[in-house]
DNA sequence: CCTGCGGGGTAATACGTAGTACGCTGGTAC
DNA sequence: GTACCAGCGTACTACGTATTACCCCGCAGG
């Protein structure tokens, strides 16, 4: 029983090569002295790790949560295992980590919401796939918010809002930028104009979302609709709707993004666009690992849909 | 300038053998070509991947999240990588991916309230501390949250409370015991029977939530104030309230653990424990480095804290 | 009897690093 | 003049796997 021979045994390359009854004593001899294939040595001898580095913005957003639980387990199907490297918002903190990373022990990278470092456009590079951050030259996975938030626009338009407000998120991204323009393409088409709509800004922080909600009620002109770019900050909102006295939704209608648990748990539960974070990190996965078997996957564009809930009626008279 | 000189530099145990003027021209070199030394050969090499397994109970709960975050965090401050593994409450889901990783790909292994696999108690298996989840014979951290359950129960003592239900976890955990035994213990304390507390079960989704404080909120003998294994559990129950016209903190009071960021934007605000996640994280990843230096660390006890914000008062007139 | 061939297996090598042991040079002590 | 030492580097090997090239044996065809 030579090295080889286990090898081939082990890694299911040996059919045809070893006869069955020496492979069966390979196999039982590995299970009785507890053998493990070394994974290191395999990543050195084999040029790849079974590994991905994932760059996600914020571990702690249930957002990032669902999307990072998709696309690991998308991973483990196929044997391969995640590294996580949490952002945190911070522009490039994640930079230095890819780096390390780089060579030999991962074989390529997810992008979720972040921006890959410049060196990985370089020749040579491992391959990365963008989440939520679509490029030209660089293979996505994003999620088609358009269609979700023109579906919310419509809604708040047939139950009669004309004056919408807004809650930003003040951490830029191009979904943010996504749900922001198709808003203002809304109201233009109805002969608004967006700029004299209130718009507050919120970090995700329950402090920050309370303020920049606070901030947006009181305002002389205030709106009969809220869209928030997110259902964080639509609770924020919400917060301070309470503290403020101000009825949601007779007085004021508010809808959220991402579909999160506490849409449902909120008072109102709120009218949210849903989409599947799950997929969308399974997608991500599957995309890379095409590429690492050397094909040109296409990129991925998954739905979204507006889920009405107690958060927007017509607007009260006056 | 051979290998050995570029090793001994960039890994900086040169000094004394290598002189500046060549030191310095083998870091230019290495900065001019883009040389990057191979994680894989280095994890061979020198038997130590810098990297650690991290399997956690529930990415997407933004407690671990937190965690998750701080371990992340002074994991990379020492150099070192994470390997994410989601059990998403599996019972031994994650086993398997554990077993991949076992050998040469991390150094050890951090079980977020979750259990390790019996193969790593073996002699010989690579090092881990266990995160809330308190074992003999293995090294861990947890949250002291006896001290700040105590707090919780005499803060509803002091407003007169004597009827307390209980929202449980159906989900197990240490943790959860714990509360819950701090619980049953004040009310022994103070002449109740816990049996005859309405106690109700819930999962951590939406629906489960609603549901189970639906169900505590309408049983006969609805008690006057309410302990939840969670934050989010309360939010549940603040929702069932909400649906039902019972009024918090009026008619009931309510007390969560952990404080996220929802316990400051629900409605009320929560009452409830406070931790520190982060701190947690980090101190678990502190004690498995210690243990890979060869170290024995002392077991750590991270402080809780009550918080009291509006969903405690003194319970109504009857 | 020799050749060719297929089934079954193995020796040897490369992957890129860390570490060990050794070599070379020039100066100093005796 | 020899022995020793410090200061600087360098050949060489091991780490455990995947892979390539090769070897051995028995049998069929000529």
């Amino acid at each position: 029983m030579s090295q080889t021979t286990v090898s081939l045994v082990l890694s299911g390359k040996g059919v045809g090569r070893i006869s069955d009854a020496t492979a069966e004593a390979v196999r039982r001899a590995a299970r009785d002295l507890g053998y493990r294939p070394n994974a290191a040595a395999r990543a050195l001898r084999s040029g790849s790790a079974a590994a991905v580095g994932l760059v996600v913005r914020d571990v702690t957003h249930p957002f990032f949560g669902r999307t990072l639980r998709g696309a690991q387990r998308a991973a483990r199907e196929m044997g391969h295992v995640v590294v996580l490297i949490d952002d945190n918002y911070g522009a490039g903190v994640a930079d230095g980590a890819v780096e390390i990373l780089r060579e030999g022990a991962v074989d390529g990278f997810l992008f979720f919401a972040t921006d890959p470092p410049a060196s990985l456009r370089a020749p040579g590079a491992p391959p990365y796939v963008l989440v939520e951050n679509e490029q030209s030259r660089s293979p996505f996975v994003r999620l088609d918010v358009e269609t979700g938030t023109d579906a919310a626009l419509a809604h708040l338009h047939d139950l009669g809002h004309q004056e919408i407000g807004y809650v930003r998120s003040v951490v830029g991204g191009q979904t943010f930028d996504r749900r922001h323009a198709r808003w203002e393409a809304h109201l233009r088409a109805h002969g608004q104009d967006p700029a004299r709509q209130v718009t507050v800004f919120s970090a995700f922080d329950a402090e920050s979302t309370i303020a920049a909600g606070r901030e947006l009620l009181t305002h002389p002109r205030r709106p009969t609709a809220v869209l928030c770019d997110d259902d964080v900050l639509a609770c924020g909102l919400l917060a301070a709707a309470d503290a403020l006295g101000v009825r949601v939704p007779a007085e004021v209608a508010v809808v959220g993004f991402d579909d999160l648990d506490i849409a449902r748990l909120s008072h109102p539960p709120l009218t949210t666009v849903h989409f599947d974070p799950e997929a969308l990190g399974a997608a991500a996965f599957e995309l890379l690992y095409a590429r690492l078997q050397g094909k040109r996957p296409r990129n991925r564009v998954l739905p979204s849909e507006l889920v009405v809930r107690g958060s927007t009626v017509a607007p009260g008279p006056g």
